[in-house]
DNA sequence: GTGAGGCCCCTTTTT
DNA sequence: GGGGCCTCAC
């Protein structure tokens, strides 16, 4: 039940044992930071302080806030009871909930996930005849949230251009529909919470009083919205407590703005930020990488991590033929790591984009080694799973268009695209939901419209006062979804989920009754706010030793004993699409920082010369982080690409002779002396690989890709390419 | 109204 | 390569 405080080294217990007043914490990776955040509430609340009702703690995900309570539990005697822990949307949602009237909402509100939302914007444009080629529904969901995360409304959008003022009409619309149908998407939570607090002066009154004390994690992730709402929720009494890496600022693209660290420490007189710079995870050789590495980026506050651990390993790089190859080599050297008694759990092998997985899956099935994918689908936005929520949905809320359309027809029941068009045109001329039009459709249209309102008018009360299990588990028998997905084949994992659907209701209502966290609000909208808001990392194989696979994104905030950092290569990491982007290639780095630093005593990166993409191979070089990662760190497993240029010429197979059975690239010749996937010298491109040819004799020519040189296409004749 | 086959697209991700 | 969406044939 101790803090332990005489374990924290001179800058953690500076931030920890702050007084009462605004900071801001410059964490690198692995110093400690969660542990200062925990044990900071735990020192304030035991010290006297505050009360734990007066302490506001918020993240991004729901593992970092699931976390900081465990942590929390450990160090405080009792349940920290009335504190707000959890993520921004969470606690968002939270005071909705408890404020829905001032807010406009029906207490039931539903939340959209991303998913949800997408077809709501679909079904905007439909209704409103819009061109779904001139209108993307992806951009209109894109720029509805980007302007949502700028905390801005339709009429705010400045009407630049005819586009961006159709964009914002569009807008005014969705919001209108979502407003009609009482539901909420992710940012409009935030949004709508912020504007509560700016309108409602009693409100904002009474939590700037009640929470004394606002802590932050990952801070440099907020965005402009996030930042606002902070500042509101703080008033001019609160201490806010913002811990943040820059260097770790891997979400630009969603809005994040590390500038909110510099104004910050401005509009709240930070007289010194505290820097934790030592880094208890890593050894030398990796933290050295690290840093060498992020030291290209040119926007820091800047820090240098130290660590008192030893060297350890040098980095241990592999370049592989192929992708293939490449998972190959993982497996190996995992089966290697597990002989040495590494458990599989303290292994990860990240990728830059999900697609990735794949090979190295097929890798690890061929070798045995049993494994764990974290992202893809999770267990609530699968769509048998989002099927049977779409009718527990219309039981708490009918008015919810876009659940009465995902299950009006499914499973099967006759409600043809007609029907539901006549039925969509009646609710817009009354400006009225699906649920409620049925009426005035009926007596016309379709007896299977009737028979289906008057199933939802039966499951509701039907389930009415029943436990929340026992009403999810009759909700998916008597919708027929179970027998449907019996009937259909390969439907036997579907009817399991759908199972499991009835299980994690139980554990829900469960979890529930141990913390009583949650908000008033009846269960069954509770555990539809947990879909959405939760999408469900427990899979199946939790408890099981197993390797894991994700995402450098993901990878965030883990660290394992050994990391495998794959597909080093230019266009896929830095990512092909990032040079074009405002400050993209920086963002890559930290990306790659950020991948390096979750490793504690072993690192493996690795690249392959070919890689199947969007089922083409591409040839590919090795990335310049590979370069600016110092060569005294690292360990080449395989000869160093540019050596082996230089020796393809006298021994060609050098390399990689023991499995260089496959034939890697089509044989694929125009007479010009060059084959796709030959390396090649320019005098002012440098090196490259050939990856398409056409034309015959004088007109041939070769495209190739000199990796940050670009890929251009040469005509043979005139090039001075060289066969490296 | 329903199911099967063709076509198009393709970052990163949490909530 | 593979998933979502649309069109076409029953």
């Amino acid at each position: 039940m101790s803090l332990h405080l005489e374990h924290l080294n001179p800058e953690q217990l500076a931030a920890v044992t702050l007084p009462d007043r605004h900071a801001l914490i410059l964490a690198g990776a692995g110093s400690g930071k969660t542990r200062v955040l925990t044990t900071r509430i735990a020192w304030l609340v035991k010290s006297g302080r505050v009360s734990p009702g007066e302490v506001l703690a918020v993240t991004f995900t729901n593992k970092a806030a699931r976390e900081m309570l465990t942590r929390l539990a450990a160090m405080l005697p009792i349940h920290p009871r009335g504190m707000w822990v959890g993520t921004f949307h969470g606690l968002a949602n939270r005071m909705l909930r408890a404020h829905h009237r001032e807010a406009g909402l029906p207490q039931a509100f539903q939340i959209l996930d991303s998913q949800d939302q997408l077809a709501a914007v679909k079904r905007l444009e439909r209704s409103l005849n819009v061109d779904e080629d001139r209108f993307p529904p992806r951009e209109l969901q894109y720029f509805i949230n980007a302007r949502k995360e700028e905390g801005e409304r339709a009429r705010d959008v400045e009407p630049r251009d005819e586009l961006t003022r159709r964009y914002a009409d569009l807008y005014a619309a969705y919001d209108e529909q979502c407003q009609r149908e009482g539901v909420v998407d992710f940012p409009e939570l935030l949004l709508r919470s912020f504007e509560l607090l700016a309108r409602n002066e009693i409100l904002r009154a009474h939590y700037a009083e009640r929470f004394r004390h606002i802590l932050v994690d990952e801070f440099q992730d907020t965005n402009r919205l996030q930042y606002r709402w902070l500042k509101l929720l703080a008033g001019s009494a609160s201490c806010l407590f913002a811990v943040g890496d820059d260097d770790q600022s891997i979400y630009a693209f969603r809005g994040a703005r590390v500038g909110n660290m510099a104004d910050f420490e401005r509009e709240y007189r930070i007289g010194s930020v505290i820097r934790l710079e030592q880094n208890y995870r890593s050894q030398g050789n990796i933290l050295d990488a690290a840093n060498a590495l992020i030291a290209n980026n040119r926007n820091r506050l800047g820090k240098n991590l130290w660590t008192a651990s030893t060297q350890g390993d040098p980095l241990r790089v592999y370049e592989g033929g192929s992708d293939a190859e490449e998972a190959r080599w993982i497996a190996e050297e995992v089966e290697a790591l597990r002989r040495e008694g590494d458990r599989l759990a303290e292994i990860a092998v990240l990728y830059r984009s999900n697609a990735q997985s794949r090979v190295i899956e097929h890798a690890l099935f061929g070798a045995a080694i049993p494994y764990r994918v974290y992202g893809g689908l999770r267990f609530f936005e699968r769509a048998e799973v989002k099927h049977a929520l779409a009718y527990l949905r219309l039981v708490a809320l009918p008015d919810d268009d876009n659940a009465f359309l995902r299950v009006a027809n499914f499973p099967p029941r006759g409600i043809g695209a007609r029907s539901l068009e006549q039925l969509q045109d009646a609710a817009k001329a009354h400006g009225a939901s699906l649920w409620q039009a049925v009426d005035s459709v009926t007596g016309r249209a379709s007896p299977a419209l009737a028979s289906f309102r008057a199933l939802i008018a039966s499951l509701k009360s039907e389930t009415a006062g029943l436990p929340l299990a026992e009403c999810v588990e009759h909700v998916v028998a008597r919708s027929g979804l179970a027998e449907h997905y019996k009937a259909v084949r390969e439907g036997a994992e579907r009817v399991e989920n759908l199972a499991e659907l009835v299980n994690a209701a139980a554990a829900f209502t469960e979890e529930e009754r141990q913390t009583e966290s949650g908000a008033a609000v009846d269960p069954l909208t509770a555990f539809l706010t947990h879909a959405a808001l939760e999408a469900g990392e427990h899979q199946a194989g939790e408890g099981q030793d197993a390797l894991q696979l994700m995402t450098v994104h993901s990878a965030k905030g883990l660290e394992f004993n050994a990391v495998f950092l794959s597909g080093l290569e230019e266009g896929l990491f830095p990512h092909e699409q990032s040079l074009v982007e405002r400050d993209g290639l920086e963002e890559e780095r930290r990306l790659a920082y950020v991948a390096i630093t979750r490793a504690r005593k072993r690192l493996y990166v690795s690249f392959a010369q070919t890689r199947m993409l969007h089922g083409q191979t591409r040839y590919s070089l090795p990335s310049r982080f590979l370069d600016e990662i110092p060569e005294g760190l690292k360990k080449w497993l395989t000869p160093r690409f540019a050596e082996q240029r230089r020796a393809a010429v006298t021994a060609a197979s050098a390399w990689s002779a023991p499995r260089k059975k496959e034939p890697l690239f089509g044989t694929s010749r125009n007479n010009s002396g060059f084959r796709i996937g030959q390396n090649v010298t320019h005098p002012k491109f440098g090196a490259g690989v050939i990856v398409d040819a056409e034309g015959q004799g004088e007109d041939a020519r070769v495209q190739v890709n000199f990796g940050r040189q670009g890929v251009k296409w040469l005509a043979v004749s005139v090039a001075k390419l060289q066969a490296a």
